[in-house]
DNA sequence: TGGTTGATAGGCCGCCCGGCTCATTCCGCT
DNA sequence: AGCGGAATGAGCCGGGCGGCCTATCAACCA
């Protein structure tokens, strides 16, 4: 029998050519979702053997659509695919529940393998991804058991997604109706755990990781 | 006789599930490119009838490119595609010689229909553009036979790029071996022509413009 | 019940940032 | 020869920004 897939990636013209592709490749594409509440939605439904879900899309990005997925059916395989090779990303998906990491330049061949990788349980990662998590191993050596964590709060992410729509601090501040120096503990936190400096490098960050988009 | 098609887009995924719908489609793909240096030259060489280039690619992005392949040979015509409906972006692609822009939700359909324009000398825009562009089209009025102008400046596109990267102002003076102030400058010339008033937003404007790249 | 975390908020400080005006040099085009 | 644009640079100034410390309150959890 030929593999059950659901696709989730909010541009059409990437969901029409893979499921053209896949299902020239022999897979059976059931399903597509545009963002990541569809995502959750169909997969419940469908219940496909592998999700293949785009890190970056609206309403709910992939790591947290990967999350629901996963807690709600340990059974779905999840394989992620995003623009950019980011250790930290890969990091998170692998914690939310995906076990599998490609980025978007990799050929149609390489995805299929991860596909069936995944569906015998294994892991599949992108070979740009692996070169760039043997520098960060370190980081993943501390604790393997860790405890799922939502990194970026939902506050923060909205203060962040604001930040990334060109508000200033005080423009923040009024539109969450906030002082402006909690608007300022916030980026603060943000700061520390996407290690950024200012708000510039945090918006690159984030939207590298698909926790805010750039509308 | 099938259309000659080139592909041009820094993500192989997209590119293998564009060749292989627009092939099914009945056009003639008879090369690919992974940047907008390479797009130049094979288009050069191969001399297709319609180019599918991506606004944002490695090296060069997809507006210079337009614009050299269409002073090279007018004959060409060029398609472009992008993430984000931005009308400012669509302005310049026109003066750039783009005879069609696509954002990357629509449909292989849609993608044909532009292509078959193209070939017959009409411009498509998308819908989500189309509605856009109304509102900013007092903007295209001021001028229409403005000289081609590339809004910004190579230097100024280095300063950027660096911003986008995480530096400061005083670690882009380093990097570039020029003083702070001048750094100072040139980000003011970019606020002014990305309408921009930080370097957050000038940031996320450029990456949607494809001036810049998120890696 | 006490510990943790998230959200709220204040103060202080120093620096970087963005707005303003102005000057110089070089290059290319007319 | 001259004109304009690009790139370089300076000073000034006010305000936004980021670092650091502290504090309160509610929710949750062991």
């Amino acid at each position: 029998m030929s593999i059950r897939l659901l696709l989730a990636d909010d541009h059409r013209m990437l969901r029409e050519g893979l499921r053209r592709s896949l299902t020239d490749a022999g897979f059976d594409v059931v399903g597509e979702a545009a963002d990541g509440e569809e995502a959750v939605e169909l997969a419940g439904q469908l219940l496909p053997e592998v999700v293949l879900m785009d890190v970056s899309m609206p309403h709910l990005g992939g790591v947290e659509a990967t999350r629901r997925i996963h807690d709600a059916h340990p059974e779905v395989r999840v394989v992620m695919l995003t623009m950019h090779a980011d250790a930290d990303v890969v990091a998170d998906a692998i914690r939310a529940g995906a076990c599998g990491y490609l980025v978007k330049d990799c050929s149609i061949d390489e995805i299929a393998d991860a596909i069936r990788a995944a569906v015998s349980g294994e892991t599949t990662l992108s070979p740009q991804l692996a070169a760039s998590m043997l520098g960060e191993l370190r980081k993943l050596d501390r604790g393997p058991a860790d405890p799922e964590e939502r990194l970026i709060t939902k506050r923060e992410e909205e203060v962040l997604q604001l930040i990334a729509d060109g508000c200033s601090t005080p423009e923040v501040a009024a539109k969450l109706y906030i002082s402006q120096k909690t608007v300022k503990n916030h980026l603060a936190a943000i700061y520390q755990k996407l290690d950024a400096r200012d708000r510039t490098q945090a918006v690159v960050r984030a939207v590298r990781m698909g926790i805010i988009r750039l509308d």
